[in-house]
RNA sequence: GGCCCCAUCGUCUAGUGGCCUAGGACAUCACCCUCUCAAGGUGGAGGCACGGGUUCGAAUCCCGUUGGGGCUGCCA
C-alpha cells in the first residue's frame, strides 16, 4: 500500500482556530506516523472574507505547534484547474448554468408546495433550459434523483444520504470562480489526497463531494473520511471566531507552551487508553488512532489547559524555564537583568499562566503598592516591623553603610530546589549574615516574642517587603532584594502605619 | 421544517456483554505537609439522559422518547 497522502485546508477568515489545530494536529499525526505526506492547502476562494495576515498566521501558529508539511497550494493560484473541471462538467452533463433569482425559486416553490416552501431547495427549472455561459449565471451540479451515496467514515462508520434530499447545488459562481465544494474537490483528487479529516461540520455536504467525485474522476479511487466532532463552548454551540476566545495567538500570549497546547489539544476528542495524559511529540506519534476518536463534541477547557500548562512549565530546567519566563516580566524587570534568575526557582512551582509572572515578582522591580487593604489583615504588623527592623539590624555585617552586593557562588537556601552554577546566585550570607537562613530565624524570634508562631508573623514583613499576603517564598526574596532595599521597604510601611 | 450526527461524574475521558458496588484527570471539599500562596500527599462528594426490548447477565446490542449539535448559502 502506497504512502497515505493528508491534508489541512483551512480558510484564511480569521484568527488561528484551536479547532483548526487539533485538526492539523491529527492529520499531520496520522502522515508521520505512517510515513505519509501533509499538504497545507490554503482555501481562500472567498475574496470578500480572505485576508493575506490570516494567511500568514495559519503558518505561524502551525509552526508554533510544531508542525510541518511537506507541501503548500493556494486555492486562489489554482483558478484554471477549475475552470477546466467546470467545462467537463459542463460538457458531460453533469452541471448546468442557470440564470434562476432566490426570489424566482422561492415564488416557485410556493406556488407548487403551498405556504412555507421557502426553504426547499433549488426547483432543477434550468436543468433541462441548455442555458450557455454566461455573466451572472452560475453551474449548478445535476445532482442524481435516485439512488443514495454512503460515506465510510472512519469515526461515523457509514452515514448514508437520500439523493432526493440534495438539491441541485451551485459549483461556480456567477463570475465563473470556484465553490469551496469543487475546489475541494478537484483539489483532493489532483493532490492524490487518501485521508480527509476534517470537523464534522463537513459531514452532511461530504455526499455532495462524493458524487462530484465520481462524476469528475470516476478511476480515482476515492479518499476515506474521518469526520472529527467539533469543539464546542460552555453553551454547547460550536466554537466561533465571533462569539468565542479561539484564536491559538491568545493561548500563546497568556503564556501557553506550545508542548502544553498539543498536548491538551490531541487530548480533546481522542485518548491513547487507560489513564496516561501527558505524552510527547513522539508518544502521541505512535499512539494516536482515528479509529479511537470520539464521536461526540467537545469542551475546550481552559483550566484544565492551564493546569497542563503549569506541569510542562514545573518539568523545564531552571535555564528553560528562565528562558520562557524572561519576556513575561514586568516592566523595569529589563534594567535588572541579573534578578530574575534568581528568584526562579521559587516562581516555576507556582504558575500555570506565564501571565500570572508579574502578580509573583513584580515587587522586585517596584514599590509595594496598595498594602493599605493587605496589611490590614496582619497580625501586630506595628510590634513586628519594629521588632524585625531591630532584629535584622543585628545581624552580622550591619554596619549601617549599605551593602552592595557581589557575584558569588553562594547556593540557594530551599530545601527542595536545587539550582545549577549557572545561576551564579549572588548572596551576602557569607560575609555579612544577610541570608534566608537568618532572615528566617530573626523574623521567628520576634513572632515569638510577640506570641506569634511564624505563619502569622511573616505577614506584616511579607506585605511591607511585597505589598501582597501571598507570594514566592519571603526570606529568599529579602536574600534577593538585598540588606539596604529590604530596611528602606520596612522603614518606609512603618513610618505609613503611624504611631500606634 | 427536512436530512445527518451525538448522548458515562460540572468538564475531558477509560469502558467495546460478565474484570463495573463504573476507573483516571481537571475543577470542587476535607485533612496532611508548610513562612503566605502554590506544588506534593491522603481521603470525600459527584455520572452510565429516559422508557422499552434482546440476553443467564447490559454503560456496552436493538427500538423508541427526550435533549443537544451540524447541514440545508452564488460562506468555508
Amino acid at each position: 500500500m502506497s504512502p497515505p497522502r493528508l491534508r489541512f485546508a483551512p480558510s484564511p477568515t480569521g484568527f488561528f482556530h484551536v479547532g483548526s489545530g487539533r485538526t492539523a494536529l491529527w492529520n499531520w499525526l496520522i502522515a508521520r506516523q505512517q510515513g505519509g505526506q501533509f499538504v497545507l492547502r490554503i482555501e481562500d476562494t472567498d475574496l470578500e472574507r480572505n485576508r493575506e495576515e490570516w494567511v500568514d498566521g495559519i503558518r505561524v501558529a502551525m509552526r508554533w505547534l510544531g508542525l510541518d508539511w511537506d507541501e503548500e497550494y493556494r486555492q486562489s493560484q489554482r483558478a484554471a484547474l477549475y475552470g477546466d473541471a467546470m467545462l467537463r462538467l459542463h460538457a458531460d452533463g453533469h452541471a448546468y448554468y442557470c440564470d434562476c433569482t432566490r426570489a424566482d425559486v422561492d415564488g416557485r416553490n410556493v406556488a407548487a408546495l403551498g405556504p412555507g416552501a421557502e426553504n426547499r431547495g433549488y426547483d432543477r427549472h434550468c436543468r433541462v433550459r441548455g442555458l450557455t455561459p454566461g455573466a451572472g449565471r452560475p453551474l449548478r451540479f445535476a445532482t442524481p434523483r435516485d439512488g443514495i451515496t454512503i460515506v465510510h467514515d472512519i469515526i461515523r462508520g457509514e452515514p448514508s444520504f437520500d439523493h432526493g434530499e440534495i438539491e441541485d447545488f451551485v459549483i461556480a459562481r456567477g463570475d465563473g470562480s470556484a465553490m469551496f465544494i469543487l475546489a475541494n474537490v478537484v483539489d483532493d483528487v489532483d493532490m492524490g489526497i487518501t485521508h480527509v479529516v476534517r470537523g464534522e461540520e463537513h459531514l452532511s455536504n461530504t455526499p455532495k463531494g462524493i458524487l462530484l467525485w465520481q462524476a469528475l474522476a470516476p478511476d480515482v479511487a476515492l479518499p476515506v473520511w474521518a469526520h472529527v466532532p467539533v469543539l464546542v463552548n460552555a453553551q454547547r454551540k460550536k466554537l466561533s471566531k465571533r462569539r468565542d476566545k479561539v484564536a491559538l495567538e491568545d493561548y500563546r500570549a497568556m503564556g501557553i507552551l506550545p508542548d502544553a497546547m498539543r498536548n491538551y489539544l490531541v487530548l480533546l476528542g481522542w485518548s491513547p487508553g487507560g489513564d496516561r495524559e501527558i505524552l510527547t511529540v513522539d508518544e502521541m506519534t505512535e499512539l494516536f488512532r482515528l479509529e479511537a476518536v470520539v464521536t461526540s463534541p467537545a469542551f475546550f477547557d481552559m483550566v484544565k489547559l492551564a493546569h497542563m500548562n503549569g506541569e510542562y512549565l514545573r518539568a523545564l530546567s531552571i535555564e528553560e524555564f528562565v528562558e520562557v519566563a524572561t519576556p513575561y516580566l514586568p516592566a523595569g524587570a529589563s534594567a535588572q537583568v541579573d534578578v530574575f534568575p534568581k528568584m526562579a526557582p521559587f516562581v516555576q512551582e507556582r504558575l500555570r499562566l506565564l501571565t500570572d509572572l508579574p502578580n509573583q515578582v513584580d515587587f522586585l522591580y517596584n514599590d509595594p503598592y496598595a498594602w493599605e487593604d493587605a496589611i490590614a489583615s496582619c497580625k501586630a504588623p506595628v510590634e513586628m516591623l519594629d521588632g524585625v527592623l531591630a532584629a535584622l539590624a543585628a545581624l552580622p555585617g550591619a554596619t549601617g553603610t549599605e551593602v552592595v552586593p557581589q557575584a558569588g557562588t553562594g547556593t540557594v537556601h530551599s530545601p527542595t530546589v536545587v539550582v545549577g552554577p549557572a545561576l551564579n546566585i549572588a548572596t551576602e550570607s557569607a560575609t555579612t549574615g544577610w541570608s534566608a537562613a537568618e532572615i528566617r530565624v530573626a523574623v521567628e524570634t520576634v513572632g515569638a516574642a510577640n506570641g506569634l508562631k511564624l505563619a502569622k508573623a511573616q505577614g506584616a514583613v511579607r506585605v511591607a517587603i511585597t505589598g501582597r499576603t501571598i507570594g514566592p517564598p519571603l526570606f529568599e526574596a529579602m536574600e534577593v532584594l538585598g540588606r539596604a532595599e529590604c530596611e528602606r521597604r520596612l522603614r518606609l510601611a512603618r513610618a505609613r502605619l503611624g504611631t500606634a
